[in-house]
DNA sequence: CTAACAATGGAGAACGTTCTACATAATACC
DNA sequence: GGTATTATGTAGAACGTTCTCCATTGTTAG
């Protein structure tokens, strides 16, 4: 059967005119008659001719934009992802995503891939290459940059207020009382910049700082386990802390069964907060404070950023989202 | 400096030979010496010569596999992908995604522009749209559907074996002693058939029949909040069963509310387990008994078969994989 | 009534591959 | 030494678009 796909010819023959002109109709490009355009429309119909997008990479467009997943796993991604289809729902372009793995190496691979395949323009959501290795594919193709702060001419970026949303959750705990606050985060591997964690320490420290408070920052790992390791050493410490701020949702969860095991009850021993509001943070058996990034907003922010840049911006733009703080049920004042 | 991306023709005047002999090269294909192949590859490897996946696919293979997804935000999916991309970890292709969404529409949206893209072969995940939408996509390119049962001649099929799956936690429940066990499933909103919930709904009942037990199965959503509705009116019952099987973890979440606040005790007075054995089942706080999929297998079955039918094979095959129960702290005997 | 111009449609050359034929060179066989 | 066979390399036609000229109309200006 060899499905012998419908092409411009077949829809150019059926309604008597030339490939060129059935061209134009379908990029609704200048100089096509009403009736040239109601022939070629009716024809298209009728075939039900979809145009070939390999043929028209070899050209110009392919009206396909590629979003760089790292880590697949992370409960924040199809928020974005809903962001940037939700935005682009009604344009031509289609969205296809690439998981890139969380190695420089993997990820390099991907958007390769990509480019191979001449996508119009790349998303790449906190990719951990090296600043170069970004700048070199943003010079071959249109890209935005998400999560990664300190941008570059070369790409638009799109980034959460880290600083500002650190600073929401130690202002609050210090409104409730709290002094001891420390802060989990994530172990610096890769020689990438700017990462959110590393913003996010930063924030707290400055919040603190500003507080006249004493920091207290503990470097582990953003998963279960690497909260729950955090949380054990700051819980053993002779004067523990009151409250723990963890840079991410799912170390707090660890944190959280450390409270358990160490027979701490939350909030009144010890308050949690973490980063990210996933999902899971509003079920009430876990009721957790987090902050909330909007990455509906993100998404649909780095979607808009490359489509202007495809269409011919040639400024660099950094947008920046604030979050906001989502108070529940771990945090409260210390006991005193 | 617009580089003008290195073509194959490129690497053939480097080289000194025909870009018809670059291409055996880069194909490995039959006809090529030992000094042609060294030279090309040299020159390839100086040039940085990467094919271009678009006019490739005007020929023949792009080199590209397409998986649609349903619902991004099911924890269920990255376990998929991880399976798909480590099984092609090393092999030419590459893996991109389509989000789907959970409309029939927009899938065939979704799916369409997989195969405008020319890819090689498609991966749909617990796809809506009707058998005779399915077996068309199916005849224009090799295809492998996950997660709906009741194959078809035309495509590959990796499935769940769901009834068994329903069975391990209906044995599970009865050999600790329950007699009433509910069942929540998802309301049927598409004319798909073969969707898992149907599936494990009906393994339920055969379960529960096998033991001489009264069925219990009440429908409502896959959410949380359809778990803690469901569970609601289940416990609002005079004779209010001792155990609830829920056919997705995400609803045992909400179960597991629904407990909380009337009252109940888990296990001691209801006894919880789910289907999935999503990341969050194991967390210390939640501890869900659960059915483990092993979607790495999944996934990498369906890799596997898709690139034999993408290479010849024409016989369909339908492989299924054995579910595991991983019994947690949610479920145990019944109170007397 | 002619010159100039705008509007419309079409021819045909790309784009970067693959792959079928075919030409040539090397080897085997008798 | 001649013929058949095999191994190796190349020419050149697709593949399905886009897009730059042109060619043909009308239409307007003078």
């Amino acid at each position: 059967m060899t499905s012998g796909r419908v092409t411009i010819a077949d829809v150019a023959r059926r309604a008597g005119v030339s490939t060129a002109a059935v061209s134009k109709v379908v990029r609704g490009a200048y100089g096509v008659s009403a009736e040239m355009q109601a022939k070629v429309t009716q024809a298209i119909d009728e075939l039900g001719y979809r145009p070939h997008a390999a043929a028209r990479a070899l050209r110009g467009r392919t009206y396909t934009l590629g979003v760089m997943l790292s880590d697949t796993r992370n409960p924040f991604f199809p928020d974005i992802i809903e962001g940037v289809t939700g935005r682009l729902g009604d344009t031509e372009y289609q969205v296809l995503l690439g998981p890139g793995g969380i190695e420089p190496k993997t990820q390099a691979r991907m958007t390769d891939a990509m480019i191979d395949r001449s996508m119009d323009g790349l998303i790449l959501i906190s990719p951990v290459m090296a600043d170069a290795e970004l700048a070199a594919i943003a010079t071959a193709t249109p890209v935005v940059v998400v999560g990664r702060h300190g941008g570059s001419a070369a790409y638009d970026a799109v980034v959460d207020d880290d600083v500002m949303g650190a600073g929401l959750v130690v202002d609050h705990l210090v409104g409730l009382g709290h002094t001891r606050i420390a802060h989990i985060t994530h172990l610096e591997r890769a020689r990438a910049q700017g990462l959110p964690h590393t913003v996010r320490a930063e924030g707290y420290r400055q919040a603190m700082r500003a507080h006249g408070l004493a920091d207290d920052v503990l470097a582990t790992s953003f998963t279960e386990e690497g909260g729950f390791e955090g949380a054990r050493e700051l819980l053993a410490r002779d004067e523990r802390p009151t409250a723990i701020f963890a840079g991410a949702d799912i170390a707090a969860l660890g944190v959280l069964r450390a409270a358990d095991e160490a027979g701490l009850s939350v909030p009144e021993d010890l308050s949690v907060a973490g980063y990210d509001n996933i999902g899971i943070a509003s079920l009430k058996r876990i009721s957790l404070t987090s902050v909330d990034q909007d990455g509906q907003v993100i998404g649909a922010t780095a979607a808009r950023l490359l489509v202007e840049r495809i269409e011919g911006r040639s400024r660099s733009v950094t947008s920046s989202v604030s979050p906001t703080l989502i108070v529940r049920g771990t945090t409260g004042p210390p006991r005193r």
